[in-house]
DNA sequence: TCTTAAACAGGGGGGCCCTCCGTTTGTCAA
DNA sequence: TTGACAAACGGAGGGCCCCCCTGTTTAAGA
């Protein structure tokens, strides 16, 4: 993977740039076109950089991500569960509230290259080593898989974009059980 | 609201038909055009019939989803707690398997004649009953509202279509929690 | 400076949704 | 039975979209 001409990274800085507000403003569905005219390059530009519109999604939202995911591997706590549920919480709100993130999560790595660091990959490692911690430590059960969970709170997301606090508090719910 | 002239029952009849297969193959998003080409209709006769697709989608989904609720209205049980869940995860299998059904719902009724019998509606009728009796009976904690519940149940059929059993997997993992 | 391959812009094909409007056709009264 | 009329029809067309193809520009290294 040669690095990109100095244009090309330029243009490609600006079109993230711009496709993040438009995404911000429109949801997953912005057009394409219309981020391409934005960013003043045109809608052949935008298509070899980002061949669809997942690769597109993926590289607005790589770096919440990553921050998100570098926050969960603190310290160990007390609680593995609590902690499970509160980064669980905190990816929902996150996803949420970030229009077009939890689709695009939901949706999975459409034919990314794999050479790419993949958000689905990235959330994944980290529910993984959250979950096996709690499990080892008998503090859920084991019909939790760190896909269920992931699937569960981008659905959530997803259902509820634009409204975080709800998202989180459904999630909260779908955690602890309708039991009392 | 005067009855339909026989071309016109005819015709809706057909839309339907063919709009339920269709959707049945591509999901919610089945093309507009396409079904009115295959019920030889023109692109303007299902727009009459059908002013938004959400309207398509109701009539595809009413008689199975109006099925589904008289079934819970059936005799009331010993445990409250486990008809709902049992009732839900019904709803959640059938949402998910009928391709388009789940995101209807979740999007909701998007502006349809308050005459119409309302999927949502229905469901929502059903739920709410069934909560307050699990909820009085003490059987589920006061965070579980009728609303939640179908959001919950319809994000996660959303989320997986056309795989029913993982469906009702998660959705039963969200109401009995991840604590053992 | 010069060469050349990478990156570009714009146009065009195909598809979609939806509405306008002239035409056909079922219905009901005479 | 017949005829008038309102209801239902369907094709064309506008506006938008995504994506591919083409010839042109331009940055980077010799």
């Amino acid at each position: 993977m040669k690095p990109l001409r100095a244009d090309g990274r330029r243009n490609r800085e600006r079109i993230v740039a711009v496709a993040a507000e438009l995404v911000g403003r429109d949801g997953a569905q912005a057009s394409l076109e219309e981020i391409a005219r934005r960013a003043g390059v045109g809608s052949a530009t935008l298509h070899r950089h980002f061949p669809s519109r997942q690769a597109l999604l993926e590289a607005i939202f790589r770096d919440g991500v990553a921050q998100l995911c570098e926050r969960a591997a603190a310290q160990p706590g007390r609680d593995p569960a609590a902690e499970l549920a509160d980064w669980l919480e905190e990816l929902t709100g996150y996803t949420a509230a970030n229009r077009g993130l939890a689709a695009a999560l939901l949706t999975g790595p459409d034919g990314l290259s794999a050479e790419e660091i993949c958000c689905t990959d990235m959330l994944l490692g980290v529910l993984k080593t959250l979950v096996t911690r709690a499990s080892s430590a008998g503090a859920i059960h084991a019909g939790a898989t760190p896909e269920d969970l992931m699937m569960l709170a981008n659905a959530i997301a997803v259902a509820n974009e634009d409204d975080p606090l709800t998202a989180r508090r459904v999630l909260r719910l779908a955690l602890t059980g309708i039991r009392p």
